[in-house]
DNA sequence: TTACTTTCGTAGTGATTGATAGGATAATAA
DNA sequence: TTATTATCCTATCAATCACTACGAAAGTAA
């Protein structure tokens, strides 16, 4: 869904000088055992991915992960937020498209990329993580939703725009077409997981986009 | 995907009197038992369902789950199958159609039904129970893959025999078409697992068909 | 140095996981 | 009845789960 950019988390105290914290520093990087847990989350699932596996793959020992990321709930919600931050971001790709159509392209294209990374899991994070767990983690399961419905959202919103702006003939759906790109979004995703490289997803992006009603 | 319909697996021995078993009889109905089991992983997913959530939900102990049923992972295969089976999948769906367009939009709309059923979870099973999951339940999430891409595979050779019949133009990309309503399946059934009504879920795989080609 | 603060590594906690041992029980077969 | 077979229930099993207590260690502040 989107790339990653870490590294923005910087020292923005009002010293002047880059005031050191007191006690006994930090031995590993933060944002690199965050980004080390995102890609267990992404590729494992939130309740798959046990603490054995985060110690092993982050190098830290429990008490850390429980000293600095609080615990395994916060860790996984701290991931989420590294993966649908950095410079290209759901958000920056439909409010900087000149139409909805461009917005829903975008997404698609970006998706097909995203999900099918050379050095990152198949799939989505947002769309595997968290869709099927336990009661125990029916309120994670739901965070996920929102996000995913936050996302259709602002696409239904960039729809009915563009139909306001003509862009769109005022016949056109913005309940259905936004729903169908989120549909396709997510299905791109598990394609992926399920072996399909990068150019039949981007195929399939092309073919979701001739849903889109094009006389005006 | 499919519905379900059980209780066919009758009394077919070959004695002319229904021939009852040597030793103590079940206390359960194993179809029902196995009905039940099947809505527990569909709701929760494979590795997310414990056994004791099967055994509250089956009112079985676990010892009698072990003898019927051998172990978890054959209890989930073997409600897999019962919700691969039926009167109607998606076997039936693409044979009995009389065109690829159509086979595709009975897929659709039949998903968009089954998703949103009243008594039971919301979603496909094929797509939510196994997507993410362990290392160790790496075996029962490719079983689920070759499900997936045996379905596609199906409705992409029916695509290739419209184009041969000319019921498609020669240009139709049954890769592409195939991968994009398998797509729109599994994405449909993340929108029921989000909260999405049938209605909405049907006005998508109306949407969804507008990508095919129209013009001959 | 001495006090203070924070993290580190070890070694665990109780709870839950999937799965079983073993004797009691209930049916058929002879 | 007696033998045989299969399932019943109870009480677990070892392993793993997320998580933490606690003292040693490593930094800053005085």
């Amino acid at each position: 869904m989107t790339t990653t950019n870490i590294g923005e988390i910087g020292d923005l105290s009002d010293s002047p000088l880059p005031h050191r914290k007191k006690g006994r520093p930090l031995s590993f990087d933060r944002e690199r055992a965050l980004r080390q847990a995102m890609l267990l989350f992404w590729q494992h699932g939130y309740e798959s991915t046990s603490l054995n596996d985060l110690t092993s793959a982050l190098g830290v020992t429990p008490s850390s992960i429980y000293t600095v990321f609080k615990d395994k709930k916060s860790l996984f919600l701290e991931s989420v937020v590294l993966y649908t931050s950095g410079s290209v971001t759901t958000g920056s790709i439909i409010e900087q498209a000149p139409t909805a159509y461009d917005a829903a392209m975008g997404l698609l294209q970006a998706s097909a990329i995203g999900f099918t990374g050379a050095d990152t899991p198949t799939g989505c994070l947002l769309a595997t993580s968290a869709i099927s767990c336990s009661s125990a983690a029916a309120d994670v399961q739901r965070k996920i939703a929102d996000i995913r419905l936050g996302i259709e959202a602002q696409l239904r919103e960039k729809i009915q725009q563009s139909v306001s702006l003509g862009h769109l003939p005022a016949t056109a759906d913005a309940d259905a077409l936004a729903a169908h790109t989120m549909a396709v979004i997510q299905g791109l995703s598990t394609l992926a997981r399920d072996g399909a490289k990068r150019d039949k997803l981007q195929k399939v992006a092309e073919t979701a986009m001739y849903a889109w009603p094009k006389n005006l």
